[in-house]
DNA sequence: ATACTTTATTGTACTAATTACAATGTAGTA
DNA sequence: TACTACATTGTAATTAGTACAATAAAGTAT
C-alpha cells in the first residue's frame, strides 16, 4: 500500500473521530482503490489472503461504523445484500440487472431541497436506476 | 371485502395476464386499502387469521410474480427487507429511522429523462429520503 | 357439466446475509 | 508503562428469502 495512501486513510479516521487500525485502513484503501460498491463478502475475500486475521465480522463492524461516521454509504439498490461506496459529493447509481454491476450516475436533482428541507430530517438521499447496462445490452440484444 | 374490490382485482390480474385466485386477490386488496409498504411478513400475519391456509411462500411468490407483471413495485429503501408497493405513477419515498413508517414523496426530476434515455435500457427508477419524521421530530425534539 | 393441462399453492427444508455475544487484543492517552 | 475504552475475532444465532416436490385449483376445450 502506498504511504500516501495510508496517510489519507489516517487522516479521514481521524477526522472524522475513530482510531486508527490496520483493518479499517485497509477496508478504506480497498474502497478507494476499486470503487466498485461492493458487499461485505467482496471486501473480505479480497483482504483475507493479505490480512490472515482479519475477520468478517470485523468487515460488518468496520463499514457500519464509517457509515454512522458518514465516511461511507450503505447502498440498498441490490434487493439481497448491501452495497458500500466511500462517500463522496451526491450522486446516484445504476445496477445491471444483468452482469450485476453497480455505476455512478452524475445527475443532480433541482428539486430535492424542497424535500430536503422540508418538514422532515433528511440524513440521506439515494436515486437508483435498475436495467441492462449498454454493454449487455450489446452483447445480448436485449434492446 | 367489497364487491368492487374484487372487481377491481380481477380485472387488474386479468390485464396483466394473471390467473385470478383468492390468495391473489387477497393480497391486491391489502395492498390497495393500506398502502403502507409492507414487507411480506406483515401481509401474511395480517392475513392469515382470516385465510387460514395461506402460506408464506405464496405470499411472496405472488408479489414476485406481481412484480414481474408491473403491478406491484419493490422497494429496498429499508437495509434488511423487501418492501411492497401497489404500483402507480412516479414517485418517491421516505423513510423514517426512527418510527419505520415509509412515506410517498410526490416530487418529480425534470433531470431523469436524461438517464432513462440515456445509454442504458432503465427498467426502475427510485428515489429513497432516509431520516427523522416530522412526527418523530416533534415527539422527540431531535431537530 | 367434465376432463384436461397448465399454473398456483402449500409446507418443509435450506441458503445466505447479517447480528449477538463474549473473549481477547490493541490504540490512544495519562 | 500502565490503563481504559474501544476494536477485533470466532462462533453461534437469527432472519429474510428461496428451492423443491406434492397437491390443488384456474381456465379452457370437450
Amino acid at each position: 500500500m502506498a504511504d500516501d495512501a495510508i496517510e489519507r486513510g489516517v487522516k479521514l479516521l481521524r477526522d472524522h473521530g475513530l482510531k486508527v487500525t490496520p483493518q479499517r485502513l485497509v477496508i478504506l484503501r480497498y474502497l478507494e482503490k476499486y470503487r466498485n460498491h461492493p458487499n461485505a463478502d467482496e471486501i473480505y475475500n479480497a483482504l483475507k489472503s493479505r490480512n490472515p486475521s482479519l475477520s468478517k465480522t470485523t468487515v460488518y463492524n468496520t463499514l457500519e461504523t464509517m457509515h454512522k461516521q458518514r465516511l461511507v454509504d450503505v447502498l440498498t439498490i441490490s434487493e439481497s445484500e448491501r452495497r458500500y461506496d466511500l462517500r463522496r459529493e451526491s450522486h446516484h447509481h445504476f445496477m445491471c440487472q444483468e452482469c450485476g454491476r453497480i455505476l455512478d450516475i452524475e445527475i443532480a436533482c433541482p428539486n430535492c431541497h424542497r424535500i430536503i428541507n422540508g418538514e422532515h430530517r433528511v440524513d440521506e438521499v439515494h436515486g437508483y436506476f435498475k436495467g441492462i447496462c449498454s454493454e449487455c445490452l450489446t452483447k445480448e440484444d436485449k434492446l
